[in-house]
DNA sequence: CACAAATATATCAGATAGGATATATTTAAA
DNA sequence: TTTAAATATATCCTATCTGATATATTTGTG
């Protein structure tokens, strides 16, 4: 793994710790970090396209900081906000599931 | 929306009321109800096939009564959880984002 | 540069999801 | 039908996720 991936997963509180830990983790865990951070980027591109991040937050009956944490993958985000979030903007589940699909 | 169905989502914990309640549900909201329960419907036949639900809850670190809910579509129960679970079944996250893609 | 809009970071209290445990119910096999 | 295994339900207490708020930083435009 790359040094740049590792500090990105740091930065945004993913326990990841030093090189060897993050070897550690299981298949299963990485899936669903890989799984948050696709959907992250794919709300970041959707919502670009249309709308600000305090703009998405009223309508999800949210907040911009919330938002923006979601975008930029924060561990503190859930995987069901991920998805809320996307939905707002306007795609479909069907678009959703090829996010998530298209991995790896 | 069939009565049978309705019964089914109040009693495991969805707050959809009455049927004309459940109409007021935004397509964004009933999105993510749909979601939780296909995959849902997804661990339990994968789980089934090769373990119980207290075998599972070992691999996962959990415990065979959250496995239950989670089969059964509680509304305590993350898209997180049941997605770590139906990974734990030996699930690729291609076969997730599928089972998301088929809904509707 | 200056200013405004957009986005990011920090903190917090309340809400929701978590595992654990005890126990009830169902299922299946003898 | 008896018994054991599997699954479901109920409670409890903790950990995590949440929106809200305040504020810092970045971005873009004059």
């Amino acid at each position: 793994m790359e040094e740049a991936k590792r500090k990105r997963l740091e930065k945004t509180g993913w326990k990841v710790g030093t090189v060897s830990e993050f070897l550690d983790l299981s298949p299963e865990e990485t899936a669903v970090i890989e799984i948050k951070l696709a959907l992250s980027r794919h709300l970041k591109e959707r919502r670009q396209r249309g709308m600000t991040q305090t703009e998405l937050a009223e309508k999800l009956h949210s907040s911009q900081p919330r938002i923006a944490k979601a975008e930029n993958g924060d561990a503190s985000v859930s995987i069901e906000l991920l998805i809320r979030a996307i939905l707002a903007t306007g795609a479909t589940t069907q678009e959703i599931g090829q996010v998530i699909a298209q991995i790896g």
